[in-house]
DNA sequence: AAGTAAATTTTTTTT
DNA sequence: AAATTTACTT
C-alpha cells in the first residue's frame, strides 16, 4: 500500500473513496494533482479498474500532459493491458464526435474540420459583409463573442433570437449573424471550439446509445479545475456519469478565473445538491508556500465576498518577507525586475522564476530588459507556435486535403504563394459561389470544368490560375487518401509545403524573414515525424492536436525564467515570483472596475498569482505607463493596499506610495483619535495615494472600518504589530460595519462606474472614442478622447454628455 | 495584381 | 509604439 505512503489523512481519504459522487476542495498548493494520479494509480493497482475505464478531464494539453506522465510513473514497472484516458474537454468531444456525429442527422460528417477563433471570426466578418451591415457598427469580434457566449450558456441560434425583447436591435442582428454563422459552418463542414461541445452533449442527449456506449466504457471520472467548468461542460460530465455515478470532481472556488468564458462557479457550490450523496473532501494543507504568501494571499481574497470559507495553512516557515517595488515607468520596472532575477541567478541558478503580468501586452517591455542582460528566459503565450502564419498556411492546405469544402481554409491558401489570383478573381468566385449555393471549392472545379464549364464572368487567365490551384489541392488530396497504404502523416505535410510551391516561394524571397519561416515548417515536419513514431494516428488527428494545442501548452518546465499572464501560471509554481504592473486599469483590469463581481474575480486571480509563489514574491507597480503609444499617470493597484503592509519590504528608491501608506495610517490615527477627543481643528490627514482625502472624522472612522486591519486609534504611535498578525475582519463584519457601504477600499478619484481612461464611449457628434485621460475632479473633469477620424479632443465630462460604449 | 504609403486600430484573460 | 488594414500607385 506504499501509493497511500506520501499523503496526509485527507488526501489519503479522497485517494480511497473510489465509489460514488466525490468533491475535493483543494486549496492551491495542496497537493491536488497529487491526490488525482495516485487516485488513477490506486483505482488501476489496488481495486483491478481496467485503465481504460477511467476518463480524466483537465482543460489544457498541458495539465492533461503532465497528469498522465505522473500516473505513468506511480505504475512504472507494471504491465497494463491500456492505457486511462486523460484528455482536455475538447479533445474528448473532437474523439466522440469523429466517432458519431452523423448520428445527429444535421447534416455533419465526421471529416468536419475545426475552426479557431480566428476561422470563425473571418466567417462572421462575411457574414456581416454579406448581410449589408457596417463592420464598424456591428464588430465581428464582438459579435464572436457574443455568439461564443451564447453558445457556452448552451444556446442556439433560434433560442437566442426567442429570448430577445422588442426592438433589441442590436441583438437581432447577431441572432440574423448567429444563424447565418451556423448555416455557414454546416455548409464548409466546419465545428468551432463551443460547437464541439455543443454538438457533444446533444449527441449524449439525442442517441441513447452513444451514451450508453461511454456510460459502459468510462466508469470512473475525474475533473481537475471543476471551478472553471461551464454549462456545457456541466450538461457532458452529467451524461457521461449518468449510469454508474463515480464522479470524482476537484477544484477551488477562490480560483475561479475564467468567468468571462461564461465558467459558472455554482457547478462547484452546487456539486453536492446536484448528487446527493457526494463525499466532500477539504485539502486544507499547503505545501507549496511560506506563511508569509499564504497570508498575503489570504489578505487580498478575504476583500471578496462571495467565497466559501476555507483556511489554507502551512508547516512551512515563515519565510522571507515580501518585497516591493515602485518604478517610474513600465521600463524601470522591468530593468528592476532583470537586476533582481540576475541576483537570484548568481546566487543559486536552482530556483526557478516567474514573471506574472495582467495582459500580454505587458511582456515587450520584460523581453528587452531580460535581453539586455542576457539572461535566458521563456515566454508562454502571445504567438503560439500554430498560431505563425506559414504553420496555419500548410495546415489549411492538410484541412483542404481532408476536407476542399471548407471555404475558410480555401480562401487562406488560393493565393498563397501567389498564382495570378486576385482580389477581383475571388470576388468573382465568391459572388458565384453564393448564386450557386456552392461550396468555393465545388465552384472552382464547375470553372475549369473541361466539357461544362460554369458560366462565370472572369477571364481566362484567371480561369487558368484556377485551374492550377485546384490541380495542387487535388493532388493533396490523392496523397491523403492514400495515407492508409504506405503515406504517412509526415510525407502529406512535406507534401502540403514543398508540392505547393509554398517552400520554394520562400526561398526565392531570400530574406532573413522567409528563412525564419523556412525554419518554422521544419519544425511542423519535425512535429510530424514525432506524431508518426509515437501514434497509429493519422492526418487528421494531427490536424485537431495543432487545432487544439494552445500557447499554454508549449510551457517547459525546466526553464529558468518564465514569462506568462497569472491566468496561464494557474497549476504551476515558482521558488521565485514576481508579480509585476499591480495599477489600477492593468490590475484590476480596467474593464473589470465597473462590476463587483468582475472585480471579484480580478481579485481570485490576483490569488492565484501570489499562490504560485514558493519562497519568495515579488510586486511592483510603475507611477507611469504607456498605453496605446499615450504615457498616463497610473496609480497603484488597490490589491496593494489589501497585503499586510507589515510583511513588506520597500526596496523602492526614495519615498514611495508604500511609505506614504504606512505612515499615513499613523496619521490617520492621529486625526481619528483627535478627532474622538473632540478636538476643534484635527490635523488634516494628507493624501495617501488612494486618491481620496480623509479630511472629516467620519471619513477617518470609515477608513478604518473600511482597513479591516489597521490598529484601532488608541494603539497609534507608529508600533509595528509583531507577527503573525491577530485574527482580521472577515469581509462579512465589514460588510455590516460598513452598513454595505460597498467595498472597502473603493476609490473616489475613480468610482467603478465613471469614465475611465481605457473606456470607450459614445459621443453625439464626434461617434465612438477612447477615452485616452482623465484631470480634475468634481464638476471640473476633463476628459481627453481620441474619436477615430476626428483626432484628440479635451471635453468636460459635465457637458460632454458621454455614454458608455 | 502587387507593392507601397497612409490610416486605423490595438490590450484582457483562452480551449 | 507596433501591427494591421485600407487606399493609392505603378
Amino acid at each position: 500500500m506504499d501509493l497511500l505512503s506520501t499523503l496526509n489523512p485527507q488526501q489519503s481519504e479522497a485517494v480511497q473513496a473510489t465509489d460514488g459522487p466525490l468533491l475535493i476542495l483543494a486549496g492551491a498548493g495542496s497537493g491536488k494533482t497529487r491526490v488525482i494520479t495516485v487516485r488513477i494509480a490506486y483505482l488501476i493497482a489496488e481495486k483491478g479498474i481496467a485503465p481504460h475505464n477511467i476518463l480524466a478531464v483537465t482543460f489544457t494539453n498541458k495539465a492533461a500532459g503532465e497528469m498522465r506522465e505522473r500516473v505513468e510513473s506511480l505504475l512504472r514497472g507494471q504491465k497494463l493491458p491500456s492505457a486511462p484516458l486523460i484528455s482536455t474537454f475538447h479533445s474528448l468531444c473532437v474523439r466522440i464526435l469523429r466517432a458519431d456525429i452523423e448520428k445527429l442527422e444535421e447534416g455533419y460528417k465526421r471529416s468536419f474540420t475545426i475552426y479557431d477563433t480566428d476561422d470563425s471570426t473571418k466567417v462572421i466578418k462575411a457574414c456581416i459583409k454579406d448581410l449589408g451591415l457596417d463592420d464598424k457598427q456591428t464588430q465581428p469580434r464582438n459579435v464572436r463573442n457574443a455568439i461564443s457566449a451564447a453558445k457556452n450558456r448552451g444556446e442556439d441560434h433560434e433560442m437566442f433570437a426567442s429570448k430577445i425583447e422588442y426592438g433589441d436591435e442590436k441583438k437581432a442582428t447577431i441572432a440574423k449573424i448567429f444563424r447565418m454563422y451556423d448555416e455557414r459552418l454546416l455548409t464548409a463542414n466546419a465545428l468551432d471550439f463551443d460547437d464541439l461541445l455543443i454538438k457533444a452533449v446533444r449527441l449524449l442527449r439525442t442517441s441513447p446509445d452513444t451514451r450508453e456506449k461511454y456510460n459502459d466504457r468510462f466508469k470512473y471520472i475525474l475533473v481537475d479545475e471543476y471551478q472553471d467548468t461551464n454549462a456545457l461542460q456541466f450538461a457532458l460530465i452529467s451524461y457521461l456519469t449518468e449510469k454508474q455515478q463515480n464522479i470524482c470532481v476537484v477544484g477551488d472556488d477562490a480560483q475561479s478565473i475564467y468567468g468571462f468564458r461564461q465558467a459558472d462557479i455554482r457547478n462547484i457550490l452546487e456539486f453536492e445538491s446536484h448528487y446527493p450523496t457526494a463525499k466532500v473532501v477539504l485539502l486544507e494543507q499547503n505545501y507549496r508556500s511560506t506563511q508569509t504568501i499564504l497570508d498575503a494571499a489570504d489578505a487580498i481574497i478575504a476583500n471578496n465576498v462571495n467565497q466559501k470559507k476555507k483556511k489554507l495553512w502551512t508547516a512551512n516557515a515563515g519565510g522571507e518577507r515580501i518585497s516591493y517595488y515602485q518604478a517610474y515607468d513600465g521600463d524601470t520596472e522591468a530593468r528592476f525586475v532583470a537586476s533582481k532575477i540576475e541576483e537570484h541567478q548568481r546566487r543559486s541558478l536552482s530556483d526557478r522564476i516567474a514573471v506574472l503580468y495582467r495582459t500580454n501586452a505587458q511582456s515587450r517591455q520584460f523581453e528587452e530588459a531580460l535581453r539586455r542582460m542576457r539572461i535566458e528566459y521563456n515566454i508562454v503565450g502571445g504567438f503560439s507556435f500554430y498560431e505563425r502564419a506559414e504553420v496555419k498556411d500548410v495546415i489549411a492546405y492538410l484541412k483542404l486535403a481532408m476536407n476542399p469544402f471548407d471555404d475558410i481554409a480555401l480562401l487562406r491558401v488560393v493565393n498563397t504563394p501567389a498564382r495570378g489570383i486576385g482580389k477581383t478573381s475571388i470576388d468573382a468566385l465568391q459572388a458565384a459561389a453564393k448564386a450557386n449555393g456552392a461550396s468555393l471549392w465545388m465552384t472552382i472545379r464547375g470553372i475549369t470544368d473541361k466539357e461544362f464549364p460554369l458560366d462565370v464572368a472572369m477571364t481566362p487567365r484567371a480561369k487558368q490560375a484556377f485551374g492550377g490551384f485546384k490541380d495542387v489541392i487535388e493532388i493533396l488530396i490523392r496523397k491523403a487518401a492514400n495515407e492508409t497504404g504506405d503515406a504517412s502523416v509526415s510525407d502529406i505535410v512535406i507534401a502540403a509545403i514543398e508540392d505547393t510551391g509554398y517552400a520554394n516561394s520562400l526561398r526565392a524571397e531570400n530574406t532573413d524573414e522567409a528563412a525564419a519561416r523556412l525554419e518554422n515548417l521544419e519544425e511542423l515536419v519535425n512535429a510530424a515525424v514525432d506524431y508518426d513514431k509515437q501514434s497509429e494516428n493519422g492526418l487528421r488527428d494531427f490536424i485537431d492536436h495543432a487545432a487544439l494545442t494552445s500557447d499554454t501548452d508549449r510551457y517547459d518546465s525546466s526553464a529558468g525564467v518564465t514569462l506568462m499572464t497569472a491566468h496561464m501560471a494557474k497549476g504551476l509554481e515558482f521558488p521565485i515570483v514576481f508579480l509585476v504592473g499591480l495599477e489600477d486599469g492593468v490590475f484590476p483590469h480596467s474593464r473589470s472596475l465597473s462590476e463587483e463581481k468582475d472585480l471579484e474575480e480580478e481579485r481570485r486571480l490576483a490569488y492565484v498569482a501570489i499562490t504560485r509563489a514558493e519562497k519568495m514574491l515579488y510586486v511592483t507597480h510603475a507611477m507611469h505607463r504607456r498605453t496605446y503609444g499615450v504615457e498616463f499617470a497610473s496609480e497603484p493597484s488597490q490589491f496593494l493596499n489589501e497585503l499586510p503592509l507589515e510583511l513588506i519590504d520597500d526596496l523602492s528608491p526614495g519615498a514611495s506610495w508604500l511609505s506614504y501608506a504606512r505612515s499615513a495610517s499613523t496619521l490617520q490615527a492621529k486625526a481619528a483619535a483627535s478627532a474622538l477627543r473632540g478636538e476643534a481643528d484635527p490635523p488634516k490627514a494628507r493624501n495617501v495615494y488612494t486618491g481620496k482625502t480623509y479630511d472629516s472624522a467620519d471619513a477617518v472612522n470609515e477608513f478604518f472600518k473600511n482597513k479591516g486591519r489597521a490598529e484601532p486609534p488608541a494603539s497609534a504611535g507608529g508600533v509595528q504589530r509583531s507577527y503573525p498578525a491577530a485574527p482580521r475582519e472577515t469581509p462579512l463584519d465589514r460588510l455590516r460595519a460598513a452598513g454595505s457601504q460597498g467595498r472597502p477600499t473603493q476609490k473616489v478619484a475613480m468610482p467603478p462606474n465613471s469614465l475611465v481612461p481605457g473606456t470607450y464611449v459614445r459621443h453625439d457628434k464626434y461617434g465612438r472614442g477612447l477615452i485616452l485621460r482623465r484631470e480634475g475632479s468634481g464638476d471640473n473633469v476633463k476628459l481627453t478622447v481620441s474619436f477615430p477620424g476626428v483626432g484628440q479632443k479635451k471635453l468636460i465630462e459635465k457637458f460632454a454628455n458621454l455614454e458608455k460604449d
